[in-house]
DNA sequence: CTGGGGACGGGGCCC
DNA sequence: CGGGCCCCGTCCCCA
């Protein structure tokens, strides 16, 4: 939890995936992030601050995402990857429409507590905006896509850190559904949509309770089950 | 509560 | 080394 830019949570249009590892900081308490330390234009910058290696990770607000046009427009932070496949969207640009706010529990913090510079350091690579490790400096930079968001949607500004989810994103402004199930004439414009469908298809399911023994067409709903509190006894 | 669809993210692999 | 793609996965919403 280290990247600190509060200002996007207080955007009216918030990114679209937005990770809150922490609300208040324990060196601050309080002080919901972002306020006190590090400095705004720290923030603005995506930039992180040093962490002691082996200490715990900076606590402060963690906000990754997909972001947010007018979050990102203005901090001027793509020092990385200047190979944006269009402007920046203006403000004017209109939104996407389904503007969930999601919450992604995966990718919930760095892996390591590492130097805040994209540098190299017993073979292993970081990333500077969040001090995840990376064995090859392919692998960073393809990480670092997800915290520069190169690609934007011509059509409502999103942005994607990689040129396939924005296509994938464009079809849903376009409706094109280009994966279709074999089994019954429904169609995708996902092709793990489309996985997910065919589970459905499927006799035996793939995923079971351990308690009850009921199962379960994917993992999301194996989860639910159990986070409602299975009671059933083993079978 | 469950099942399913929609949207999306990221690592890994291949070219 | 970078792009494209696959696979696996999550989260949200709704019926």
């Amino acid at each position: 939890p280290l990247i600190c830019c509060l200002s996007a949570l207080s955007l009216p249009h918030r990114p679209s995936s937005v990770h809150l590892s922490a609300h208040t900081c324990p060196l601050s308490p309080g002080a919901v992030t972002g306020d006190t330390f590090p400095p705004a234009e720290h923030c603005a910058a995506g930039l992180v601050w040093d962490v002691p290696p082996g200490s715990a990770p900076h606590p402060h607000v963690r906000v990754e995402t997909s972001i947010s046009n007018s979050s990102r427009s203005s901090s001027g932070d793509e020092e990385e990857d200047g190979g944006r496949t269009s402007d920046p969207p203006s403000p004017e640009l209109p939104r996407c429409q389904p503007q969930r706010s999601k919450r992604r529990a995966r990718d919930a913090g760095p892996r390591s507590s590492e130097p805040s510079h994209p540098t190299r350091r017993r073979g292993a690579f970081f990333c500077k905006h969040c001090a995840r490790e990376y064995g090859t400096l392919g692998a960073l930079k393809m990480h670092i896509r997800s915290h520069t968001l190169p690609c934007v949607c011509p059509t409502c500004g999103k942005a994607f850190s990689r040129p396939w989810l924005l296509r994938g994103h464009i079809r849903t402004h376009t409706g094109e559904r280009p994966f279709s199930c074999p089994q019954c004439s429904r169609a995708f414009a996902d092709r793990s949509n489309l996985r997910a469908h065919l589970q459905t298809h499927e006799r035996v399911k793939r995923y079971q309770c351990s308690s009850c023994s009921r199962t379960f067409s994917r993992a999301s709903l194996l989860h639910k089950h159990a986070a409602s509190g299975c009671t059933s006894l083993p079978v």
